[in-house]
RNA sequence: GCGGUUGUGGCGAAGUGGUUAACGCACCGGAUUGUGAUUCCGGCACUCGGGGGUUCAAUUCCCCUCAGCCGCCCCA
């Protein structure tokens, strides 16, 4: 064969398409609840966006993108995550200057990364984010958080935990990462390489090493926790106390550090706990980002938001075996016996469809018997049959396929029949 | 980028250095003349991911390559 998809895509067949709309019309169902509005942005930002964004240190920014020259020699990049690109456009059209503060959007959209691919990761992925953009209050943390949540929990899934952590804010964390370069200095020389870069371009990282997990100063290392300030850590139990009363529980991990530069204070992820899952188990993550904005241009304006994949939703619906109802059955199989009996019946079916019933017939000039058949493996609940007869009396026989009764019946009493 | 593993018909899946590549499912046709279960009968891979090599002979042995899947790093 020739031709095959990209490596790291998929194509979504009609046998999986139908989840993916379940997934997606749960989802925007939930956002209207918690009254997110939609925004679509452009598939591919300028480059210099996400690096300023992201950070040119993180791996999405170092080896994951897909950045190409366009025909005027601009650098472009297929966006690999959601938050940049909206908050570019929150400065661009100015929202901070809406009347409706703070601005809660939320997307549905492809992201692409340059990563090799596994179980739950893909080239291109589908991912649901939201932004709430222009508060700084806990309690706007613990709505983005109960949102992601709550669409999990529509959705069935049952073995999911939430992990939290902190970051603080910008005093805090220079503070930390002073502590960490020279808690780590002295004895770097006995850790991996990527945690010597790490010591450099971002110590923090170097907490989240698999590799060097047993060395002893990873033990004693400085826990961000501790280097809060009093504001940061003001916040933070804010949070967690509104998480409380909305009946949330969460788990707290003083290494969750996430991937991405422009996080504050709020970090957070929410993972499959399921059995057999695979070794991602990572299904949404999330963080505040108040100084992004004036990081790309923008005037201050903090935020929070969560990105989620869809990709990882449907392996975790997979992995806990919650059923998805598909109600695809057809109402009506048209049969029909000779040339006339055809045409009368394609004149038949279509005032079916007009008329709002699913309905369907044989193109390939089959057999009645195979055409029964098809009619069977369809699920319809109703065959009409149609021959040179009833082509004569303007009537079809309408047959119920699970009684196994019929009738004969005009075209308009089969339709109030089967709209019942 | 690195490591493991797999690659036979629409799908699942046997198999062997040598005349016609099992079997199951699905599908098509017939037994049944205008009616979907079951049953029975018949049909359905000039070909075993691609390229090269060894050999009288390769789907089966060797090399290369491509692709899928899984894992590492990291994440959604």
């Amino acid at each position: 064969m020739k031709f095959k998809v990209p490596r790291g895509t998929q194509d979504i067949l009609p046998s999986e398409s139908w989840k993916w709309q379940k997934a997606e019309q749960l989802i925007r169902e939930t956002c209207e609840v918690y009254r997110y509005s939609e925004i679509r942005t452009p598939m591919f930002e300028q480059t210099e966006l996400f690096q300023r964004a992201v950070g040119d240190t993180t791996d999405i920014v170092s080896k994951e993108m897909y950045t190409f020259k366009d025909r005027g020699d601009r650098s472009m990049t297929l966006r690999p995550e959601g938050t940049a690109p909206v908050v570019r456009s929150f400065v661009e059209h100015k929202m901070f200057g809406w009347v409706d503060q703070p601005v809660k959007l939320y997307y549905i959209e492809p992201m692409f990364r340059y990563e090799r691919q596994q179980a739950g990761r893909y080239r291109q992925f589908v991912q649901f984010g939201t932004e709430a953009i222009g508060s700084a209050d806990p309690a706007i943390d613990a709505e983005v958080i109960a949102l992601a949540l709550e669409v999990y929990k529509r959705a069935g899934l049952k073995d999911i935990k939430l992990v939290l952590n902190s970051l603080g804010d910008k005093e805090s964390r220079i503070a930390h990462r002073d502590a960490l370069v020279a808690h780590f200095t002295p004895h770097i020389d006995e850790f991996c390489s990527d945690c010597q870069n790490r010591l450099e371009k971002n110590p923090l990282r170097i907490l989240d090493c698999k590799v060097d997990r047993e060395h002893p100063l990873m033990k004693t290392a400085p826990s961000l926790t501790d280097y809060l300030n009093d504001e940061s850590r003001a916040y933070f139990e804010a949070l967690k106390e509104l998480l409380t009363i909305a009946g949330i529980s969460y788990e707290l991990d003083p290494n969750l550090v996430r991937g991405l530069d422009y996080y504050n204070h709020t970090a957070f992820e929410i993972m499959s706990t399921a059995q057999g899952f695979g070794a991602i188990t990572t299904l949404c993550g999330g963080g505040r980002y108040d100084g992004l904005s004036e990081e790309i241009g923008g005037p201050p304006a903090p935020g929070i938001g969560f990105g989620m994949s869809i990709e990882r939703l449907l392996l975790a619906l997979e992995a806990e075996q919650v059923p998805l109802a598909n109600d695809d059955a057809l109402d009506v199989y048209v049969v029909t016996l000779g040339e006339a009996a055809k045409k009368e019946g394609f004149h038949v079916l279509q005032k079916l469809r007009s008329a709002g019933i699913r309905a369907d017939m044989d193109y390939l000039d089959r057999k009645m018997k195979a055409q029964m058949k098809s009619a069977d493996r369809l699920q319809s609940k109703w065959v009409t049959v149609i021959g040179e007869e009833e082509v004569e009396q303007q009537i079809v026989q309408l047959k119920n396929m699970a009684e196994g009764t019929q009738q004969s019946v005009t075209v308009t009493e089969l339709i109030e029949l089967i709209k019942g």
